[in-house]
DNA sequence: ATGGTCGCGGTGCGA
């Protein structure tokens, strides 16, 4: 079984991007983050004919939003954090593949350091943590995956000099987001690749793709014995090559 | 070293 997390920054502007690349990468699930469409508008006829048409869209106008597609069944299907407000912004959406709980993400970008955002965002990964102790044991099959908008480690930044302090790799950042992963998770591109230095963002600029200054904040991380059931996770820049593509670039993880 | 780009929605803001 493969699963993807892709922030494609708008579904209807990337729909032929993200039909493309289903096509080739052939995910089981899909979680895509950054959807900004209602789910009413959602493009689920044109996943559907691919095969997708177990989905669970949680999305809003403009902004935010998540999608988990699928082509097996989605069960238990729970949205948001367990103590978000009803109009809270859409930005988690869970759902059982055989067997296995799936989280896909898209964790609050921060703004600017010190702002309400930014203690917004500190706040929502550690109500994230809290859902996990409160919920699941690290023998459950559990994956949190999506974009989760920090940078972990210097290798995980194209330069750490020119990040220190910055949004996405600040200290406070960066501790809740270990403190998050200490629930237990395993991050499964890790398990694999050793100390690379690859990416999964690029700003909207050119130059900066071009000079691959990059961070890598979309993750897959699995629980310690679903994470050895995986064979292989790795990050595919190729979509982020082609024309108009999204900032960030799909992670894949295969699993036995 | 600086400034550079999109998406949304119909102007400037968020990323």
């Amino acid at each position: 079984m493969k699963v993807a997390t892709w922030n494609v920054n708008s579904i209807k502007s990337r729909l032929q991007h993200a039909l493309k690349w289903c096509s080739v990468a052939e995910p089981d699930v899909l979680c895509l983050q950054e959807t900004k469409v209602l789910d009413a508008d959602f493009p689920a006829r044109e996943f559907a004919a691919l095969g997708y048409e177990h989905q669970a869209l949680f999305g809003e106008g403009a902004y935010n939003g998540v999608a988990t597609l699928s082509l097996h069944p989605l069960e238990n299907i729970e949205f948001n954090l367990p103590d978000d407000k009803p109009d809270a912004q859409r930005r988690l959406v869970a759902a059982t593949v055989n067997g296995i709980r799936i989280f896909n993400a898209y964790a609050p970008h921060g703004t600017k350091l010190g702002s309400d955002k930014y203690r917004y965002k500190l706040d929502w990964h550690r109500r994230l943590r809290k859902l996990f102790d409160e919920r699941f044991s690290t023998d459950d099959d559990v994956i949190l995956c999506g974009d989760l908008n920090v940078a972990p480690h210097e290798m995980d930044v194209w330069k750490p000099t020119v990040w220190k302090d910055k949004l996405h790799f600040s200290k406070p950042e960066r501790e809740a987001l270990m403190d998050l992963k200490r629930w237990g998770f395993i991050d499964l591109f890790r398990q694999f690749n050793g100390e690379a230095k690859e990416f999964s963002w690029w700003s909207v600029f050119h130059s900066d793709f071009e000079k691959n200054r990059g961070l890598r904040i979309d993750f897959i991380w699995a629980s310690p014995t679903l994470a050895e059931d995986c064979t292989d996770c790795w990050i595919d820049r190729e979509p982020r090559t082609w024309e108009h593509p999204s900032d960030h670039a799909p992670v894949i993880a295969e699993f036995d």
